[in-house]
DNA sequence: TTGAAAGCGTTACCAT
DNA sequence: ATGGTAACGCTTTCAA
């Protein structure tokens, strides 16, 4: 059933029908009743792509992640912003249309995302350090809200993210106030801005106490349970092993536990650990301690809010660029033991 | 730049610049070569929402996920499947478009998804026991894959999935073998096709040997860590505990290993834990086990095998529903311990 | 308050 | 080998 046939079942015109759906002032009730009651009747939906061609909008957001980092959508964190997307796009009557970019050609692969009128807004996750992707698409004027923020970046634009590194700051503070000296951070890739980030929380956290930093316990990989294990076991053989472990990710971290099992220690009595991401630190216990970083649910509600703000964006286009800090409470658990000794 | 503008530029019709880009053989080779760097040079990409407009297809292929399960979009494995589908979409001119779709209006969702003609196919992720949504797409008559089977449900569709049952058999047998009897499972929700599947290759196992069932030592509910911890710690303090546990995902593994801690257990000593998707267990060591089922790359290739076949679907709508049961290898690591004393 | 017709950017049919 | 034109299904002027 389309437009035409439904308006000769009612004996009206195409533009009476296509008004009164669309809640135009200036049809008669009485018929707008009459054409909404038909359209139900008939099953009827218009068209997105007609709909499209007729107003230019899509009513489609793109979200593109970096093919280069395409593992990252192994992490939770990211199903979860994506649901929480989702959510806003589909009361607001938008489609997500989801999208792998390849690094060399992202440029030509946005202008043509623009050209082609397949979508109205994009949403851009995994941001690097000094993303060119951000230049890119102001200069291409296509609204977006960038999924964390890129450093070095001086144009404004919009964006929403968690303080990575007031956690990752706090985590290491609370593993000094516990006594440890020797902390590893695991992190992410470092070209990704967030990495980035958690490290210097890391860092200025040690600056302050005048802690000498070890590049050996620093190490920046893809945050998969295999590189956890390998980067602890191998930080675990070293003259001066790593007391408390940092951990970038919940799957990264299960690496990391593995791997001092099979080096025979044991969890929050040889190595403290800490993890970020973690919901269970939502079960609080007697051993639990507050750290400020990303929760589940504080990320679908982070893809919420950056939803709601490129919806906003693309129908106020005058707008200035806005931005979230979000500030999620997590609570660490009870793998985080007591101050080694001496 | 749109066709008619490039056509005007080249001197030629719209119809004969369409026909060179579009590959047609009528077009003297000479023309084509003009037109395609003319096109190059002037950025024309053409507008697809006017493409599918005119052709009736859509180059899109929608992956829908009912709300209802949506927390499973956080399982590392689904976004693994989501990016190998998006390799092959990308290669073949495809685009994904995602959808979540509330269980009440199904039907209709789909309906209109046709009638709107946004997408030419669609995979149906985390189907249920005899899934109502498989009977509403065929009969609708719309191209789809499963992404896993739905007991029950008797016409024939396509469907891509891994072994489940064999898989939690194996490792049920796995484990008697070591001499456990206490073998709890933490499986996913049970209305869920895969979780029943599990199931049954657990119980199998079980009666094979003729072994007895404990209610109390089967749970089922989210693949989440805080289920994982709750319900290991209820079974922990049964009179007559499990010594090994079957934990059904990666992440719900985490929650089963902080409720050992927090017991004062040792894995691998006191309680044995075979994981379901933990990509560690490729590192082969002494004590690793073979279990079949689903490791990460494995899943991204059955997300590719899963797109190529849809594909086709949609270019052989005669073709019968086709499927692929995948017998991938997992290897399980040494946190599968020893049999209990006695 | 309603309708006719033009237009959105393609493809596809029918001529030439 | 190339071009004219209708058609896809909708929105949006402009008229009535």
């Amino acid at each position: 059933m389309n437009l035409k046939e439904l308006s000769e079942k009612l004996g009206l015109s195409q533009t009476t029908v296509s008004r009164a759906l669309n809640g135009y002032p200036e049809v008669k009730e009485a018929t707008r009743l009459r054409v909404m009651e038909a359209a139900r009747q008939f099953n009827y939906s218009p068209n997105k792509r007609a709909m499209g061609l007729a107003t230019g909008k899509s009513m489609t957001i793109g979200h593109v992640i970096p093919t280069s980092t395409q593992h990252e959508m192994v992490n939770p964190v990211f199903g979860d912003f994506v649901a929480g997307s989702l959510e806003v796009y589909s009361q607001r009557g938008y489609d997500m249309l989801f999208s792998a970019v390849p690094d060399e050609d992202e440029a030509q692969t946005y202008r043509n995302m623009q050209r082609k009128g397949s979508v109205d807004g994009l949403v851009l996750q995994g941001p690097q350090v000094n993303d060119a992707r951000i230049g890119i698409l102001r200069e291409l004027g296509m609204p977006f809200v960038v999924h964390g923020r890129s450093s070095g970046v001086s144009d404004p634009y919009s964006w929403i993210d968690v303080n990575n590194k007031r956690s990752f700051q706090r985590a290491t503070e609370f593993l000094l106030d516990l006594g440890h000296r020797r902390i590893a951070l695991i992190n992410g890739l470092e070209s990704m801005d967030f990495a980035q980030r958690r490290r210097d929380g890391y860092l200025v956290a040690l600056h302050e106490r005048g802690i000498a930093t070890d590049p050996e316990l620093m190490r920046s990989s893809e945050m998969t349970e295999v590189y956890g294990h390998h980067e602890t076991r191998d930080m675990l053989q070293l003259d001066d092993p790593p007391t408390a472990i940092l951990a970038s990710s919940l799957i990264s971290a299960i690496g990391v536990r593995r791997a001092i099992d099979e080096a025979g220690l044991v969890m929050g009595r040889d190595v403290s650990v800490i993890t970020h991401d973690d919901e269970l630190s939502y079960l609080k216990n007697g051993q639990d301690v507050p750290i400020f970083t990303a929760t589940r649910s504080s990320v679908r509600d982070a893809g919420r809010h950056c939803a709601a703000m490129l919806i906003d964006q693309i129908n106020n286009p005058t707008d200035d660029a806005k931005f979230e800090l979000l500030e999620a409470e997590l609570v660490v658990g009870r793998s985080t033991g007591p101050a080694p000794q001496g």
